[in-house]
DNA sequence: CCTTGACCCTCCAGTGACTGGAAGCTTTAT
DNA sequence: ATAAAGCTTCCAGTCACTGGAGGGTCAAGG
């Protein structure tokens, strides 16, 4: 299977794929011709890497659950750790997220916002 | 007020703050010397741009807030609505990361996470 | 057989917002 | 006089791609 194949099957895009293979991701084959040939396997990691990446790990994440997923002797315990410090990741983002929306929205409530200059927004960042 | 107080009073890295000037967010005078002359002036628009950083403001939207804290013309209902804007996007942000938190932790609480191989995590993950 | 268009390849540059480091001034303190 | 600290510029790297130039390959239609 070609990469414009892979890239449909995926659903990642073709440059996103071979920026993977850049980074040794993953490493599929080459036919005569210089094109990247995608074995099962291949795109299996492909679609593995998708789901990762939009569940927030990073890539070296990525790379850590692709090589445990790859290891026949693993231990669940090790990928459960990744995935509850990600939760935590998430979990802190989430708290720093609210407080940032908290005092925006304290400062949105307190500014007119009509066509005079006068500003509480402006206020508040300029302290 | 040379860049080490500069950037010790307005909290900003000394890198931080040449970068600034460098995308001409900030325009300090130059001493005799070469070395950049800040004024009170310039040390209240650095913090004004930590503070809106630290909002989440993007750079573009500092600049956007910084030109209308220096217009004496503005009307507040324009920083009313970039701010706006950004509650909407945090909004977007958080509920997202909500939506992200459910499916990890769906993942965990499945993965036995001892010492075999098996794993609900990574099976989820290649699905 | 030729052409057209859709693929594929590599390599280089840019994104956002810094951050680190090298190499070389100036100032300050001892 | 010298050493340390602080300042300057410029270049490169971060993360995870993304866009584009320039060129090779392949399948279908005329």
């Amino acid at each position: 299977m070609n990469i414009g194949k892979a890239s449909e099957t995926s659903g990642l895009p073709v440059k996103t794929i071979r920026y993977y293979e850049e980074i040794e991701l993953i490493a599929p084959q080459r036919l005569e011709n210089g094109y990247r040939d995608f074995s099962a396997v291949d795109v299996q990691d492909l679609k593995f890497l998708r789901r990762a990446r939009d569940l927030g790990f990073s890539i070296d994440e990525c790379r850590m659950l692709l090589e445990l997923q790859r290891d026949p002797a693993r231990a669940s315990s090790q990928v459960k750790s990744i995935a509850n410090g990600k939760i935590i990741d998430i979990d802190r983002q989430i708290v720093e997220l609210q407080s940032l929306r908290a005092t925006l929205s304290a400062l949105v409530s307190e500014c007119r916002g009509d066509d005079t200059s006068e500003c509480a927004i402006l206020e508040g960042l300029a302290h």
